[in-house]
DNA sequence: TGGTCTTGGATTGGATCCAATCATGGAGTA
DNA sequence: TACTCCATGATTGGATCCAATCCAAGACCA
């Protein structure tokens, strides 16, 4: 019980901000399913807190949507349906394209260049994990200049939504499909370079477009199996 | 084991949902003006409860930008400047008419008839706060029918972050802006009695447009005077 | 034998207590 | 007079304890 045994956990920030991006991460990551049960006190001790920062991080979290609360019963990890996680894409094929549209005018020469590395590499690679990771690195940076009250906020947290399931489908794409997507990247890079705001603005929301309808070819990734 | 893995019904009534949704009408009702902060101890002897279920109800609000929280300092209602206002009217423009494409084909003939009704309340009337509050529930009656994931309650919150400064703007509007609006709101219902629900989209979205430039020509109502 | 009731354990929800942190104001000094 | 430093009170953050609720297994009875 003394504390001089387990070291204090690392202390910036307080405590419920550290478990719910732990928690995040883990959904990220896949170390947690959806559909995975929550117990606060298994959490609590993980992350060396007590209960209570605990709950306040799931309440973030449940308002994020990424965890379902039910009062007196848990928390678990919030399961799409098909045609949740096609509400989520056509949502940020609204809302990207704006986003889009307040970053570009901010992107550096140094943005754009890393752009185009981070293009590259997801048309080379050839390992699903590592391109989920790239393909949301480039996404995140192309709206990283935007100064926005909540709108880069909410796009980053409509990606948490459908990050478990991005992996699953992005293997089933084909090698047309997977060219197609190269395409499109390299063009939204070409056209936030020429400063064409509304070309990259269509660019993307026809890449999520895209993205959606290949979704909803795959109908197996969202069966209830487990 | 697998019992963990399907949340049971819901059942409503813990202290920090009472919490939450009591602040969020005060801040709607004006009860609560932006910039006002927030004690705990004061929350939780006004709502008859301790502080755990308050610093709950505060996060989830947090979570949902209508409540501002400091580390080691306190909560405050988050105020907004005219250039976020003007983003949150540029994001209901791109996502009002999504919802209202899903809610659309399921609104009923009582549903349109409620709606008219609203629509002649609202030319009839010269109460500021009788207006506003007739226009929200103008608007989110033909949302209600959208079984969405988080479309609808995202669109919620994008209207009470913008509330309190609703009914300031409201005042502002002269007469042939008013008749401007009523003819939308007209317009609309016509368009969803005629089951067209892309004009009814287009209409939706040409309101919030035109009351987003009617914003843009007031900044005093966000001047920090007070 | 089948259904209902009860009881125990497990888990969440809430209250109280203690620690950590921050703002405020006053004393002391150049 | 103005600036620094420190002490003190107020407020938030976290931990522990207790109450309420739910689920499941087993007892009881028709």
């Amino acid at each position: 019980m003394t504390s001089d045994l387990q070291a204090p956990a690392s202390r910036d920030g307080n405590a419920a901000m550290r478990v719910a991006s732990g928690i995040r991460d883990a959904i990220a990551h896949g170390d947690l399913a959806p559909g995975s049960r929550l117990r606060q006190e298994e959490i609590a001790e993980r992350f060396g807190a007590s209960r209570v920062p605990v709950r306040e991080a799931l309440k973030s979290l449940e308002a994020e949507g990424l965890v379902t609360l039910v009062p007196n019963a848990g928390a678990w990890v919030s399961r799409l349906t098909l045609a949740e996680c096609e509400e989520v894409y056509q949502t940020r094929e609204r809302l990207e394209p704006l986003l889009l549209a307040h970053s570009a005018p901010h992107l550096s020469e140094a943005d754009l260049d890393r752009l185009e590395e981070l293009a590259a590499a997801m048309s080379s690679t050839d390992d699903v994990g590592e391109f989920v990771r790239v393909d949301r690195e480039f996404h995140m940076l192309s709206y990283s200049r935007a100064e926005t009250l909540m709108l880069g906020d909410l796009v980053e947290r409509l990606w948490n939504l459908t990050q478990p399931y991005r992996r699953a489908y992005t293997v089933l794409a084909d090698a047309d499909t997977r060219r197609i997507m190269h395409d499109e990247h390299h063009l939204m890079v070409v056209a936030l370079r020429e400063g064409d705001v509304e070309g990259a603005a269509r660019t993307i929301e026809g890449h999520i477009r895209r993205t959606r309808r290949l979704l909803s070819r795959h109908p197996e990734v969202f069966t209830t199996s487990g």
